[in-house]
Order: structure tokens, then sequence, then C-alpha cells
DNA sequence: GACATAGTTGACGTTTACGTCAACGTAATG
DNA sequence: CATTACGTTGACGTAAACGTCAACTATGTC
């Protein structure tokens, strides 16, 4: 009866861990390694780990850091922006703070990849004119 | 007489390893090993390293890519590209190919990137309100 | 011509991000 | 209830991308 596909209970869809390495065709071993270095937290159910929406998101945005290049330290700094952190004025700041330096850096990477476009497209061109030449 | 810095001989500018570590802020090490990695290929004057205009040029695109997460061996790729190949039109539809492969790369990151600024923009609209209702 | 200033080639070390067993637990199933 | 499937925690291995010596060479400067 209990299937191991997400199933909605408490409120919420549930995943299992190799349910998770199937969607993001990953293995279980990178979503532990992830865990351990902080960047999930999934509940547990016995010794078995259960994941929330909120993990699969965590889990998406990771993936998305990956194809962008970034450490999963910077991957984890990201992920820290989402949490509720202390709620004084003096940690918003903070956090702004780290997102506006998160911004900068996709800006800086939207500046390359338009630059190596550009560039490609040359290449095409010139690639073109010479075939055409033959 | 001769200077080490960048001169003019020969109808082109001249860098010395050192000097190209320098504008770029890598090691003199981290070239030596492109080279050795085949992305790079100086000039030499006895057994020192000449680089050229196209040599800096490759470095920029090596830096770039590593900016963008890319391996050494996609970089490499890249390059390979801008390099005069075979000139059948065989190898040149092959070539096309790559551009292509290359730009759409370049078209998911540039996804990735769009997806995570908005997500960043909303985060920062969440923590404004909150800052607002203290 | 001794010496400081690049540069060179090994060779081994290090960090990141997992892969790959091994040995074991647990739960559903025929 | 033995088996199969899925999950767990170590522990060690590995590939990529350099860092860090060491030992040596070439050069120009005082």
């Amino acid at each position: 009866m209990t299937k191991n596909t997400p199933s909605s209970n408490s409120g919420g869809t549930i995943y299992t861990i190799s349910d998770l390495a199937q969607r993001f065709d990953i293995t279980t071993r990178a979503i532990r390694f992830y865990e351990s270095e902080g960047l999930l937290s999934p509940e547990r159910q016995g010794q078995k780990r259960l994941y929330s929406p909120r993990d699969y998101a965590t889990l998406k945005l990771i993936i998305r850091g990956k194809r962008l290049g970034w450490s999963l330290a910077q991957s984890r700094e990201l992920i820290q922006l989402y949490n509720p952190a202390e709620n004084n004025q003096q940690q918003y700041q903070k956090v702004l703070e780290k997102v506006r330096q998160s911004r900068e850096r996709l800006q800086e990477q939207m500046n390359d990849i338009e630059i190596m476009m550009i560039e490609l497209n040359d290449q095409e061109s010139r690639i073109r004119e010479a075939m055409d030449k033959q």
C-alpha cells in the first residue's frame, strides 16, 4: 500500500533519496554528500531520509549552481539566503548584502556568456564564408 | 634595452609568462599547466616561453570559461573551434556542429542565471517586507 | 664575476566533489 | 522465513586543477 515514490501525506509530497536521484539524474551518494556538506537536512523516519518539497527546491538550486560552476560552498551560502535566520535588522542587512553579491556574480557570468556568444557567432560567419569559397 | 614587459617586435605584442600571470591574476604554474593540457602552445626563445596576442586571447577565453564553470577539456574544445583545421566541407560541418553545441550550453547557463536572478529578486522583496514589519 | 631576477622542468601534495566498495539494517514479498 | 530491494554508515579511491617545493639555467646588473 505504501509507495516508495512521492506520496501525499501530512500535507506535502515526500521524496525518497533514490526518487530524488532519479529526478535529478544524480546518485544517492551525491545527495548524501550534499547533506554532509550542510546543503540539505532532510527529515528522518528511523534512519531513512525523507525529503520535502523544500528539500527538492534546494536540490534544484544546487543542480543549477553546478551547471553554473558554483562550488558547493557558494551554493550553500546561496541556500542560506532562503532560510529564515535571526530576525534583527542587522541580520537582514547582511543577507541583503549577500543577495547583492550573488546577483553581481550572476551578472558577471551573464556578461561572459554574451561575449562568448558573440565570438561564436563571428566564428560561425567566418566558417560559412570559408565554406562558400570552396 | 630589451624589456620584459610586452614589447612591439616582429609585428606584434609579446608577453612573458609572468606578464600574463599578472594581467589575468593567475599563477605562472597555471599557465604552464594549461599548456601541458594542450590549451596553449606559445613560441619559444631558447627555453623561455613567448606569448602572442593570439595566446593572450586564448587565455582570456580560458579565464572566461573558468568563470562559467567550464572544464579545461571543454575550453580546449572551444579553443579548437577558433583554430584553422583541415579545410574540407566535412570538417567544417563538424566544427559548425560544435559551435551549435557550445551555444546551446551557453543558452542553458543563461536560462539558469535568469531563474536564479528572479528567485533572488523575490527573496529580496520578502526580506524587505519582513524588515518593514518590524 | 658574484649575485639577484626571471624562467625551466620534474615531482609530490592538496582541495573539491564525488565514486566505489564493504558490511550492515529493515521491510515487503512470494 | 528466506529472499530481494532499498536504505544506512564508514572507509578508501579518484579525477581535475592547480600549489608548492627543489634543483637547475639563463641574463643582466653592480
